[in-house]
DNA sequence: TTGTAGGCGTTATCAA
DNA sequence: TTGATAACGCCTACAA
């Protein structure tokens, strides 16, 4: 911490003027002359002040930050809606502390209460896949913290959360696949614990019933969509008959099983198609390049943030509702035989 | 905030005990009986009591959090850097509060501000591209509050940087480029201001003279090196005599020129040789992959973070001094002939 | 081992 | 328009 840390009672003294003044002109109010004012700020700067906004905090009871819990920073799709996040909030002058639990349960925990114990006026989370449990949200429900579920919902009552149609842009992706020639195809999903996951399952399942192919568990691979699943994934594939397609509920898994199966003299899209599912940047460059699935990331951030300072506002309003947003299928070269 | 906040006082007055032995007990003070501290803890969680650490912090003094600044989260150099500080950070019990500057000096000055008045023990910063005055360090330093420096190093006296070898890893990439056959090759440079640029710069610069190669001021090419400028970059040196190679100082700008070339039928390397900077994780990926510069993203972060634990722990010590890392050139596709 | 009392830096209320 | 005073929730000498 600094040496010398100049509060506001320090320009008291040395203007000879009260704190209690000294606090009202560095806050701008219009209770103090203009004269007294300019003396006050300009001693400030002399002086080298800088506000304490814990004491500032701990007083008014308002931090005018919040919280953001995602999976990873490093995922384009996350720091994406943490931009619109950062417009939004800082639009309305309120500060954003980002955090990842790097997909782990107990760092969430962990990161909930060290925001919640620095009182953010509310926090905005997409869980991670870990995430089984909701007990630890629903304390903070029930005091009345603010709490807004993005990307991957919350199945507890009372829960705001704002998500992207999953079911359905599943259920169009695999029917692309379908439509391309596709008879056997795979489905790369994460933990089914996770109603993001389940969600995009169920779409890929549907599409399949419509067209009268039949659901076989063992093409429906769950595993935590990571870089290294995906090659697991890929040795996985080969040994079942006659995959010539996989729809994957990520862009990770499927690019890094694309490049193990391409290795393995696997063409792609004609042996076995790709789709995938974030349009992280890379999906555009690879050699095929990767059809996949766009999110309104960016706005997703920006409305989320509007709906948590709506619940920061009113306490009691606008629960339990879900707003739903509607993705795209982006066409590539790994899905188009 | 929340409606029905528990404070010490009401699980005080709930058991009759003194507010301060309920502090101490909450703290796990050994000044405590077991007994109490069973008591006032099942109580505390009974009661849904959670410390506000505002208050905590602005009595202690001690935050226990460290501040991080980096230009933008979604660049894999950073979003690893960071990851390497929050596994040091965490260790040492310390929080991190991540923020981006997204390139902006106005931006980096008030995050600064707010991470300080916020009271964080310290600070970790790789400055924005529009930062060319380093003012608003010098008072806090001043002051004598930690800030550390990495990747980007700021020239002040007094200031800890830790760096990569900018100038040696360039001259290694401009003259495996030579080693290629390449005679005339262009720079894609970023804002000379940054001392980071500039060694680049100078490293592309050593490797020509070296061999002999004559320095052309018009192949040197500045900007801010995003994907947008690389397009830009590209059109440029069509327009130059029979440019072979291309040294670009980071990858986002590599990539975005490659793409372009590619699509205006230029054949990437045997018309134009490309090396980036940052080893980006499309840089493998794409076609042809790049070669480009790995640094200890990882190492840095952790090693940064100790060297400002060293600052806080003893004000005085250490200030002054650079550390530098050896990057490592991964050769791939692009650049060999 | 526990209680008392005061203060961290700020702001809100009341009075002047 | 300004000043005096108390309080936000916590922690820590010091006393008991």
């Amino acid at each position: 911490m600094r040496n010398n840390n100049i509060t506001i009672h320090d320009i008291s003294k040395a203007l000879g003027i009260d704190s209690s003044t000294v606090s009202r002109a560095l806050n701008n109010s219009p209770r103090v002359s203009q004269k007294t004012k300019d003396k006050i700020v300009s001693k400030a700067n002399e002086m080298g002040y800088q506000r304490n906004s814990l004491a500032s905090k701990l007083r008014t009871n308002k931090t005018h930050s919040i919280g953001v819990i995602v999976p990873r920073i490093s995922r384009h799709f996350f720091s994406s809606v943490i931009a619109g996040i950062e417009e939004t909030a800082f639009d309305a002058g309120y500060d954003v502390i980002i955090c990842q639990s790097l997909e782990s349960f107990e760092r969430e925990k962990k990161l909930m209460e060290t925001l919640s114990s620095n009182r953010v006026d509310g926090i905005l989370i997409s869980i991670s896949m870990e995430t089984t449990s909701y007990e630890h949200f629903k304390e903070y429900q029930k005091q009345g913290f603010p709490i807004l579920f993005f990307d991957r919902p919350c199945n507890l009552a009372d829960s705001t959360n704002i998500i992207i149609d999953d079911y359905k842009i599943s259920f169009e992706a695999t029917e692309h696949l379908i439509q391309q020639g596709c008879k056997n195809i795979a489905h790369f999903s994460g933990p089914a614990a996770l109603d993001l996951y389940k969600n995009r399952t169920n779409g890929y399942k549907a599409a399949l019933i419509k067209y009268g192919i039949p659901i076989r568990d063992e093409y429906i691979l769950e595993s935590h969509l990571m870089k290294e699943d995906g090659i697991a994934l890929a040795k996985k594939i080969l040994t079942l008959p006659k995959v010539d397609a996989v729809f994957s509920s990520n862009d990770a898994a499927a690019i890094s099983a694309m490049q193990y199966l391409k290795e393995n003299g696997i063409r792609i899209p004609q042996d076995i198609a790709f789709v995938g599912f974030s349009n992280e940047p890379i999906s555009a460059v690879m050699e095929p390049s990767l059809t996949t699935i766009k999110q309104p990331d960016f706005e997703m951030g920006k409305i989320a943030t509007s709906l948590l300072f709506d619940q920061i506002k009113n306490k009691s309003g606008h629960k339990n509702q879900t707003k739903i947003l509607e993705p795209e299928l982006v066409i590539r070269n790994s899905s188009q035989k």
